[in-house]
DNA sequence: CGAGTTGTTGACGTCTTTCAACAAGTGTGG
DNA sequence: CCACACTTGTTGAAAGACGTCAACAACTCG
């Protein structure tokens, strides 16, 4: 079974076996497991390690001096926390957990040896990088144009999007252990209003959420409340050469 | 005189004297001049080329099926347009100009043989790229958690900030060819209300704005409003090295 | 000078927040 | 296995920020 990380630079980018068992070697000489709430790095802290997310679900925030936070993306596994660490002298935002998770340490300098030496690292990490951007600035659309209902119903979609490309649904069904608060947090609404949202969804029949588990129930119209297009997800090389891919996410898009 | 592209990677990283040249001849090689308003990339176009900005002023940008734009940056000489072109199939976004610019178009298969054999520029690339990926957070801290008198001052001061770097500004005035119209679309808002929340600015003392120049009148009270923390700008390397940006911008931070 | 853009202002509507109280769910220790 | 504390979710009424629409003034540029 392969490791998340490596899955997801495949979606872009093909190794050697040899390049994967060193991968996988990597992921596993050095875990760290962490609670819910958790920081896997604080924000203004610096790190000799890169940080690799393997299991459970983190988030970019930030917190203001008036004590808000602000949830600037989700991380689901496979995803880099803090890419930014061997080139920037401090991380501008943290990243915590939001479920237990377990993340994969790997040491700058180890890093820096996998971009020289492995040919499609250095690939692989651009891309994601290149739709990390494309994300946040997606977000940016959400937040500037988008009122509360086509925001949330865009932050449910991309959920349902970005899971079942990492296998992790069943139908439109995935586990969401996202609360009505990081929620709020995530979208710049508060509680209260996140809750009416989901309360409409709920009577209008596009979402079940309850004890965890999020089932979008009309797909199709939840993609045209959010005004989704995915093209900002850059799935589209994933999509025309992986067909069991195009398989699992095709009708989404 | 130098290159504004050279001089914004120079605040990170040291050129010899033999890379400079060949980073001018670069950008001598193949101009383009634009009007006001018009795109230097298209969304969803590809191109061989990537544009450095020279003079100027752009936007990233997204047209909503509604006709509703989103600004999610401003351009200013020096940056790069589009680093995922030689990545990606295709740009999920828009830039174009605000004003009448030039760009200097450079092949990508040159700009991949400047990644190998500039040793310097592959980090120059990377730590431009981290920095936008912080200013798009902080606009989505902006509109998430921030209200448009806060997310106002906040542009107008980083603004100055990022000006006062490229020695654009004159004690705190600077070239202001933003209409109200672009600030409503950058930050969310309706023109009247930015227009509002400008003329509060005025009436207080914090701002002058007229005839496309841009005057700090009181840059304390209007940093505080804004709750800006130049963190997200990375220019604590900058700062650290070069006396010269220190006495520009060291009473900003 | 005149057309078109940009800026300004007012009245009114509405989406979202605020505040507060309570219900339901979850996890821990006895 | 229950009890209790704590988190999370739900709901209502009232206030406020921001949007809408419309008209007009000021500015810019050919």
């Amino acid at each position: 079974m392969k490791n998340p990380w490596t899955m997801k630079m495949e979606q872009f980018t093909a190794f050697s076996e040899g390049d994967r068992r060193r991968l996988d070697d990597l992921i596993n000489a050095k875990q760290r497991k962490h609670g819910a709430n958790e920081d896997i790095i604080a924000d203004g802290t610096h790190s000799d390690y890169c940080h690799v997310l393997l299991t459970g679900l983190a988030c970019r925030y930030k917190i203001l001096p008036d004590g808000e936070r602000q949830i600037m993306a989700f991380l689901v596994p496979g995803d880099l926390c803090d890419a930014e660490i061997f080139i920037l002298k401090k991380m501008d935002h943290g990243v915590g957990t939001l479920t237990p998770s377990t993340t994969a340490m790997i040491h700058s300098d180890e890093m820096k040896r996998l971009l020289r030496e492995v040919s499609s690292m250095s690939e692989a990490l651009w891309w994601g990088t290149m739709t990390d951007l494309g994300v946040l600035r997606e977000r940016i659309v959400d937040h500037g144009r988008r009122d509360a209902t086509e925001r949330i119903a865009h932050l449910l979609y991309e959920m349902l999007v970005r899971y079942r490309v990492v296998e992790k649904t069943t139908d439109d069904s995935l586990d969401f252990p996202i609360t009505q608060t990081d929620l709020a947090d995530a979208t710049g609404l508060t509680p209260s209003h996140v809750n009416r949202v989901l309360q409409r969804f709920r009577d209008d029949g596009l979402i079940e959420l309850r004890q965890r588990t999020l089932t979008i129930t009309n797909p199709k119209r939840l993609k045209e409340i959010g005004q989704f297009n995915a093209s900002y997800l850059h799935l589209d090389r994933t999509v025309a050469d992986d067909p069991a891919i195009v398989g699992r996410v095709g009708d989404l898009l």
